[in-house]
DNA sequence: TTGTAAGCGTTATCAA
DNA sequence: TTGATAACGCTTACAA
C-alpha cells in the first residue's frame, strides 16, 4: 500500500493524502476526515525511509552506550528513551560493548574506544540522526569524538574534553560530602575510605567531598586512612585491612567494595552496624543482599537519563541550554550498617 | 555529497559507483580501485534511507524487549546484537518498559502488553525490518502478536502460543533436576523448596525437575516441603519458615529469595553451609554479596542471545531451523552454601 | 482547497 | 565493463 494507491481509494491526489498525514492545515475537514477514515480501515503506514529522504529532519536520536552490561547503563537508557519517545522522537541504540572487547587495563585507552566509535558514528550519520546521546560506562574525559563531528551531542556518565559537549553527570563531590557529613553526625571522626581506581574521576571527586566535610567539621584529613581499591569486591576485601588503623567507620566508594569489607568482618567475627560502621555507594542492590542492610548513596540514574533527554531535545531544536554541565545529586539511603559511634569521647568531666 | 557528485568526481556514471559500493563484480579492477580511493578521500557515505527504498531487504533486525531493566535482559541483548551485527545486519532496539508501566498484578495481562506492542510493531513494520527478536522479561506464553503479523520472528525468554514462533528458552526442568541431584548427592533427602509465583512457567518447570530427581532417587515427593514465593527477597524471608519442617537443605528458585532465607538464618543465629544447606538459582550476582557465597545455577543468558541470533538470521534468509523450540542448559555454580548433610543416617549397624 | 509534477539519493534494468 | 534511464514512495512547489 502506497500513498498513490491510498489516494486512488480516497478519490484524491497523493499530495493531499500526504498533507493530511503530515498535519498540514491546507485541507478541508471533509476530505481530511474521509482520508483519515480510510487510512484507519486499510491500516496504511507510510514508508519511513521514503519520507526521510525528502525531509531534512529524521526525528531520530541515536543513543550510544559504552556498555549495556554495565549496571548503570540500562536505567539511564530506559529513562532516556522514555522521555525522548514521549516527545515524538525515535531512538536508535548502538552498544559499543567496551567491557567485553577490551581488557581491563585498556578501558581508558581512547584510541581503542575511538576505533569502536568511528563506525557507529558513520552509521548514525548515514541514518541522519538529529542528535546523539553518549552514555558512558564510567565518568571519563572523552577524547574519542573526531574533530569533524558536528551532530548535536550530549554526553552522560562521561565528561567532554573542554567545553565541547553538554554533559550530565553524578554530583560525586556532593555525594562524598553528604556521606561523610552523615558519618560525622553519627559521631565518627576516624573514617576509613576505600576509593575506586585512583585515576578515576568518581574517586577523585568523592574524595574531594570527604575532605571538604572533614574540613568543615574541623577534622584533620589523614592520608593514612585512605586505601585504594579498584571497584571490585576483592579489592574491598584487601583494603579491609584499614580496620586495623583504629577507624570507627569505613566508607567504601561502591557497594561491591563494601561487600568485600563485610567479608573481612565476617572472618573476624565482627558485625557492621554493631562493632563498626560501614557505608557504601551506588545502592546497586537495594537492601536485598548485604546483612545487615547497607547504608549507601543511590546513583541518580533515572534523573540523569531524564536530564540528558531534555538537553538533547533542546540542542536538536537549536535552543540554548541554561548551562553546559549538569551534576545530578545522589540520594542517601540510611539503613542498618552505620550506627552511632560508641567510642565517642564524652565531654571531659 | 551524493552518488551523482561522486560519480562526476570519479569520471564514471552513478550506476557504476553504486555497483562498486555494493560489492558487485561487474566492474573492472581499475575503475573499482579508483572509485574506492576517492570514496575514502571524500569520506562519502551513502544515504541509508535512499538505498532502503529501492532495496527489498533492509538488513535490519528489530529487537523488542519487554523490559530493559529486568536483569536478565541486557546480557541477552548484548549477545544478540553482537552476533547479528557480526553478520552484517543492523539492529534497532525497542523497549516496552512493562515493569514501570504496569502494576505487578498486571504483568500477565496480555491485552495490556498487546497495547504496548502494537505501536512498536507498526514502527518496525514501517522501517521494514527483515526480522524481529522478542526478548521477554520472564517466560510467559505469548498471545500478544496480532494475527496478521507476518515478519519472521523469534521469541526468547518467552514461549509462543502454539507453534507460531521459534522460541529459545531456559532449560528450567533440567536446572531443577541438576540442582536437586546435586543436593541429593550431598546427602540431603528432605529438601525444602521455595518456588516463584505459582502460575509461572519457570516455577512449574523447575519443580518438575525437582520431582523427577527425587523420583529417580527413590525419595517420595512431599508437598509439605514446598512453599510458594513471588521471586522477591521478602517472599523468601517469609517462606523461610519452611526451616521448621525438619529440612536439611532449602532450594530457593532464585537468588533473591535465597537472600531472604539468609536473613532468617541470621535472625536465628544459623549459618548457611554449616547448620543447613541453602541453594539459589540465576547466579544473579556471582559470589559477591551473600556470605557465605551461594551455590546456585547460572542462567544461560549469553547463550540464549547467541541462539536467538542464529535463528532469526536463518529465518530471515528463508532457511528452515532444525527445530522450533530450544532449551538452553544452565550451569551449576558450586560454592559454599551447600555442604554435606551431617544428619544423614549411617547405614544401620 | 486540490491536483500535477518535479524532486530526494539510491538501486535495478537494459542497452551500448 | 559501462552508461542511460526508470523506478522506489514520499514530500513539496506551484499551478489550477
Amino acid at each position: 500500500m502506497t500513498v498513490k494507491e491510498l489516494a486512488k481509494l480516497c478519490g484524491v491526489s497523493p499530495g493531499t493524502v500526504s498533507n493530511v498525514l503530515n498535519g498540514k492545515n491546507n485541507v478541508s475537514d471533509a476530505t481530511r476526515n474521509n482520508i483519515l477514515k480510510i487510512v484507519e480501515e486499510t491500516d496504511y503506514h507510510p514508508n519511513y525511509f521514503a519520507s526521510s529522504i525528502r525531509k531534512k529532519e529524521t526525528q531520530i536520536i541515536g543513543i550510544i552506550t559504552e556498555d549495556l552490561n554495565q549496571f548503570t547503563t540500562p536505567p539511564v537508557v530506559d529513562a532516556l528513551t522514555e522521555r525522548i519517545e514521549s516527545k515524538g522522537y525515535h531512538t536508535v541504540l548502538m552498544n559499543m560493548r567496551i567491557y567485553s572487547r577490551l581488557k581491563q587495563n585498556e578501558w581508558n585507552r581512547s584510541e581503542k574506544i575511538s576505533g569502536f566509535l568511528q563506525p557507529i558514528l558513520r552509521e548514525l550519520q548515514s541514518i541522519k540522526v538529529d542528535g546523539i546521546v553518549y552514555v558512558g560506562a564510567h565518568d571519563r574525559e572523552l577524547t574519542v569524538f573526531p574533530d569533524n563531528h558536528t551532530i548535536p551531542t550530549v554526553v552522560t556518565y562521561a565528561t567532554s574534553k573542554g567545553d565541547r559537549f553538554i554533559s550530565v553527570n553524578i554530583a560525586d563531590e556532593d555525594g562524598g560530602y553528604d556521606m561523610t557529613k552523615y558519618l560525622m553526625s553519627m559521631g565518627h571522626t576516624r573514617i576509613g575510605v576505600i576509593t575506586g581506581a585512583g585515576n578515576n574521576r568518581h574517586s577523585i571527586n568523592r574524595l574531594q567531598g570527604y575532605k571538604k566535610a572533614l574540613n568543615e567539621g574541623g577534622i584533620r584529613f589523614d592520608p593514612e586512612l585512605i586505601e585504594e581499591g579498584d571497584w571490585t569486591m576483592e579489592s574491598g576485601y584487601v583494603a579491609g585491612k584499614i580496620l586495623d588503623k583504629g577507624v570507627t567507620a569505613i566508607w567504601a566508594m561502591n557497594d561491591d567494595m563494601a561487600a568485600g569489607v563485610y567479608r573481612v568482618l565476617e572472618e573476624r567475627g565482627l558485625k557492621a552496624g554493631k562493632d563498626i560502621s560501614v557505608a557504601g555507594f551506588d545502592d546497586r542492590f537495594g537492601n536485598r543482599y548485604l546483612i545487615p542492610s547497607i547504608t549507601t548513596d543511590e546513583l541518580p540514574l533515572t534523573e540523569m537519563g531524564i536530564k540528558s533527554a531534555e538537553m538533547i531535545l533542546k540542542a536538536v531544536r537549536g535552543e540554548q541550554p541554561e548551562q553546559r554541565h549538569f551534576l545530578i545529586p545522589c540520594k542517601m539511603k540510611i539503613r542498618e550498617s552505620v550506627t552511632e559511634n560508641k567510642q565517642t569521647r564524652r565531654s571531659p568531666a
